[in-house]
DNA sequence: TAACATAACTACAACGTTTGCGTGTTGATA
DNA sequence: TATCAACACGCAAACGTTGTAGTTATGTTA
């Protein structure tokens, strides 16, 4: 295997040492200028590159951060990601992704497998597996290490990190308040079950809408959708089929807040072919600013996350943690930073 | 900073030397029963785990591959990544995502960062302006420096590297001809800029498959759309309005093949809104299988070119050629794989 | 009892950097 | 002509591992 150019290649040939060369490079006054000349020239000419193996191994820290996620086939994972990745950079860090497929030993093993020494801290957003688990011990054991770690969009309150979330109760409240205001007097929510914090806490702005306007809610209006598998393939019947039967015993909804943008688009699908016009008959709001949002016919009014926002902070706090960390700074209290949603209104409102 | 436990650390309580703790811990048998025992026990409880980067100087290898994309809010990237990050991880590797956003200086920039001993090889799709600029000596380089670099989707002839791509024309050529036996006399396409090689390849199949049914094509509808941005945001206001001149001039359109599915819900908005009905009036196929293919109204058929599989095939690619470089392997001939792509047919057809 | 095998370790170099400190050579000053 | 900066450079240690080549004791054989 033929090797990089080393220091000890440029020092062999140039007849100086080691420690002249690497001197040299950094326009150390301590050398030369004449061998300063030489030596960048002689380097040039092999392309010398410095091996940041052996930097991170003597900075002891590697300049790269690691972002677990449950799926990379979703519009708001890859915004976060995009942020992550642009920030990142910005200060010279690189990005590793591991999956966890949702899955909780998936999580725990892309962890343990970057926590050794690879990264120099975390962003994570949950496994499902793990909120139903609720087992967390490997993030009290990352944090134990002290390698930081930053929750978003999926976080516990049992772990003592910093995090980043959107507001997911007020984004919630006001797409329903909007609702409302838009004249619809019978909304239905279509959520996740409670485990997945962010589909509780969006029912619970939904609830505080409803109450907010002296709204009685209604326990049939509320779907809690086993979110199993769902984006993975054709597993939407379920859902289909429950939106059905909830229009067909309540045929006078006129408005469904739905938590995620996929959920809204079945949802007018499926009151489409039952003869409903949207806007006019029923009025649909989802969450995630994605693709399908965009070009959903009609196109949906949804609730932006910033996901791009959510990652470059995310980024931020991170690698505040890493300088803390690498220059024994004192710790800084845990922070959770908010990111305020912002209302978008298309086609699937009035 | 609290430092990790390393072998140091332990063979000084243990009071025995580096050595005997590391080879302790490889059940090594120069070393006693009796002391790997204890080693062992003692490794547990300060849970120890090897330091990569450590490992990475001394073996020469980091066990980490980068891949380069043009976008990650892309659902084919997506899919691209998930399967190799599923396949890599399969052997041990890690992957660093590195996003190229379509520029040509964010490409060179991102292989320089990774290219500095950080990864093993590297898999890319072609940023869009890099294929304008034809300027590809940052991947020669690559190559001269015997970094092992595989191409996917976006390729190009003139870099002597493994490619995984999908049979572009053939896709579209099938496309073509399922439009045709279904009815389809007077059929569109919307592609892209010819320097765009997976539009020039789809535009050749639709080509080939008019010939191949005596079919003269008809300049005006062979629409190349300049994609720039097109993914950014609400850039689609030029192709919708491309789209209805088209259907001005040649009202008896009855069939459009597009090159993603993007161009192909857009054309089907247009569509709809100009009262013609799908697939009754006009028949759609899109290429590659996304969210968007799948939530339209009507569902569109499409030309799925399984990324997941191309990419687990890149990374298969890219580590064959790893271990050939580093145990000094004769080298082999450089590869194109094609995956093959199939017909999806949902609503938007016949 | 001298020679030697064996078991159970330890020392050292190497991977590629960086950096504080030591050292030899100038030329200027007293 | 001693004395001393200033200059330009080399040495060695350190980051955490691994593997090869010693180095001790102890026990066995001729």
């Amino acid at each position: 295997m033929k090797k990089r150019t080393t220091l000890k290649q440029l020092a062999r040939e140039l007849d100086v040492s080691i420690s002249t060369v690497s001197k040299a490079l950094k326009n150390s006054p301590e050398i030369s200028q004449d061998t300063i000349d030489r030596v960048k020239a002689f380097a040039k000419l092999l392309n010398y590159r410095p091996n940041n193996i052996a930097l991170s191994l003597k900075n002891r820290k590697t300049k790269t951060i690691g972002i677990i996620i449950p799926d990379i086939v979703h519009h708001f994972f890859t915004k976060v990601i995009k942020g992550v990745e642009k920030y990142a950079n910005s200060k010279g860090y690189n990005v590793i992704v591991g999956l966890s497929n949702e899955s909780f030993s998936n999580e725990v093993i892309n962890m343990e497998m970057l926590a050794d020494g690879s990264i120099d801290g975390f962003i994570i957003s949950m496994a499902r597996e793990t909120m139903q688990l609720q087992d967390y011990q490997h993030y009290t054991e990352t944090l134990n290490e002290e390698i930081p770690l930053v929750m978003f969009d999926r976080v516990v309150a049992e772990i003592p990190c910093d995090k980043v979330t959107v507001d997911d109760t007020k984004g919630a409240e006001i797409a329903v308040d909007t609702l409302i205001n838009k004249g619809a007097t019978k909304i239905a929510i279509l959520t996740t079950k409670d485990y997945v914090s962010v589909g509780r806490l969006r029912t619970k702005g939904y609830l505080e809408a409803l109450k907010k306007h002296g709204i009685n809610p209604i326990p049939d209006l509320i779907l809690k959708i086993d979110d199993e598998l769902l984006y993975e393939d054709d597993h939407l019947d379920v859902l289909e089929k429950q939106v059905r039967e909830l229009l067909l015993i309540h045929p006078d909804v006129n408005g469904i807040f739905a938590v995620n943008e996929l959920y809204a688009v079945v949802a007018m699908k499926v009151a489409k072919e039952m003869g409903y016009e949207i806007p006019k008959d029923l009025q649909v709001i989802g969450f995630t600013d994605g693709m399908l949002s965009k070009h959903a016919t009609p196109t949906l009014s949804t609730v932006s996350q910033h996901g791009e926002s959510m990652g470059a902070k995310a980024a931020e706090l991170l690698i505040q943690r890493i300088d803390e960390r690498v220059n024994d700074l004192p710790k800084e209290p845990t922070k959770t930073v908010i990111i305020s949603t912002n209302l978008i209104q298309r086609g699937s409102t009035k």
